[in-house]
DNA sequence: TAGAACTCCTTATGCCATAAGGTGTTATCC
DNA sequence: GGATAACACCTTATGGCATAAGGAGTTCTA
């Protein structure tokens, strides 16, 4: 049952992201100016804190009861420093980009730059799943997303599609590798969290649709034909020509599945991006997009 | 803050979903054969009110509370016929899914039939956004979701690729609509919410980052560039970096660039796929994916 | 007609965010 | 150097949530 997603007010939440360290409340020591108790804590300290409680439980939502806990305070002691909890969410989803690298090889083409900024970015959110849960409408575009963006910005320019093309294929990016990874985040977080295995699961729920559902063969085929695996002989034959994967017990069923579909979905996709240019740049006797 | 994203019991959900109509509690009248008093809910009617009570509120999710104030009873009724709320929120997401239409016209080719299949997906989404709230991972797929899951198979399958990179295909369609319609639902939805309008929130996020960063120009040139809309001759000088857009009130900003954005993405996507099929019907010497 | 089975209610528990207001600490000004 | 005002942090309260526990009334069956 994760749980947040909106985020709090923007305007003080932008306040805190890009504002200096040296800004009020920032942090515990510094130039003091003002009466009163010295701050025990910082808004840095808290931020570290709730992403730290958040990568332990992404289940349930962090609560602010939990981040306190690690602080050794009361959770009232939190709104001194932050307005709430959404704008900490902010400062908390800002601050977890920070780990993804900013520069990419231009020696490399486009392609092996988006792949590997890609797997990167999946990879980020495995390691913070809650990362997902924060609403991508409306973002509050902290310094370190900035800059993750600013990367992929830097990498498509090179295609040299027109800006309108490249932000649709930006958000296709971003939305791909977000579900892509959520699913897989969702799926490992669901097997600790139930102690049942992928496989496990999906045997147990096979059985039950045979049980309840007799003639499910008949009535979805295509989604039988679409399920089954390919007749894999031996091992490794090319006729699944993306990432093929043994199957050792070490990585479960629907991780083995959420893995490859990312391989070949973002593969389709650049490809896509690949033959979108070679339309523009073809004679106009190249049939448009049939939308 | 939406809420909901996970789900309850899978095995229960799915007693209910593909359970028949005279199964036990699925409605008020049938023939009884128990004693107690005459059931006055049933689970068909509960799901209808969660539904509306959802589509009506989307941006807090659902609550047994407001399910039971619908009809005029207790939270606690509701537990008569629905083991909790994540088996119910199952039931909502598969009876919704009913909408959908299920057959496609075999006589246009598979990338029409895909193009409207996700237009149709993307309209129901925005209709019911709590349904993107719903987990993806480890799916109970009741039977108007399977349906829906045919219906996109039977299309893929007339590319005549292998099975595997169809599952690729479908899961990154997936994400991809589903990535998509949450972006313009959320940014709707926080239209209202906050009376504040996508224009003004955008005029006022960049007088604010302009203030907070004023270097943002220069640390973050291909993020300008990404958004700074194509030359358009006339109309606002090209001063104001960020978003231009010429203010018809008809459809406001953002919701002008979830829909380019999406059919961007789709097309782009689709183009992947077709290119992916030339590349299997080429001789080999055409180069395997640089993954 | 007694009893069992069943529905639905009230009440309680334990989460959660956060509003309200009290108490002690500390830098600054007189 | 002491008064004072600003401030951090606490306790307590409010209202919302899911749901556990148990009680009261209804209706079928033996």
């Amino acid at each position: 049952m994760s749980v947040f997603a909106g985020q709090g007010d923007a305007a003080r939440s932008m306040a805190l992201l890009w504002s200096g360290p040296d800004a009020p409340g920032h942090q515990a020591e510094g130039l003091r100016r003002s009466p009163g108790p010295k701050r025990a804590l910082s808004v840095d300290v808290i931020v570290e804190a709730a992403i730290a409680a958040a990568d332990a439980d992404p289940m349930t939502g962090v609560s602010l009861r939990a981040v306190a806990e690690r602080l050794g305070c009361t959770s009232m002691a939190l709104y001194t420093y932050v307005p709430g909890k959404g704008e900490l969410l902010d400062l908390m989803y800002d601050r977890a980009h920070a780990e993804l690298s900013t520069g990419h090889d231009p020696s490399r083409g486009w392609r092996a730059a988006a792949t590997s900024w890609a797997g990167e970015l999946r990879s980020f959110y495995l390691r913070h799943p809650w990362v997902l849960q924060v609403s991508y409408a409306r973002p509050v575009l902290g310094p370190h997303e900035q800059a993750v963006m600013e990367t992929l910005a830097g990498i498509v320019f090179r295609t040299g599609l027109p800006a309108a093309t490249l932000r649709g294929i930006v958000s296709a990016l971003f939305h791909f590798v977000r579900g892509n990874a959520q699913t897989a985040a969702e799926s490992r977080l669901a097997a600790t969290a139930t102690g049942m295995s992928d496989q496990e699961w999906w045997t147990s729920r096979s059985s039950l649709l045979e049980r309840l559902a007799p003639d499910f063969a008949e009535r979805f085929p295509m989604s039988i034909r679409l399920s089954t695996p390919e007749p894999v002989p031996a091992r490794r034959d090319e006729s699944t020509p993306h990432g093929e994967h043994q199957a050792d017990e070490a990585t479960p069923y629907m991780e083995h599945q959420t893995d490859e579909a990312f391989a070949v979905g973002l593969s389709v996709l650049l490809e896509g991006v690949d033959a979108t240019r070679n339309n523009l740049s073809l004679p106009p006797s190249a049939a448009a997009d049939a939308s």
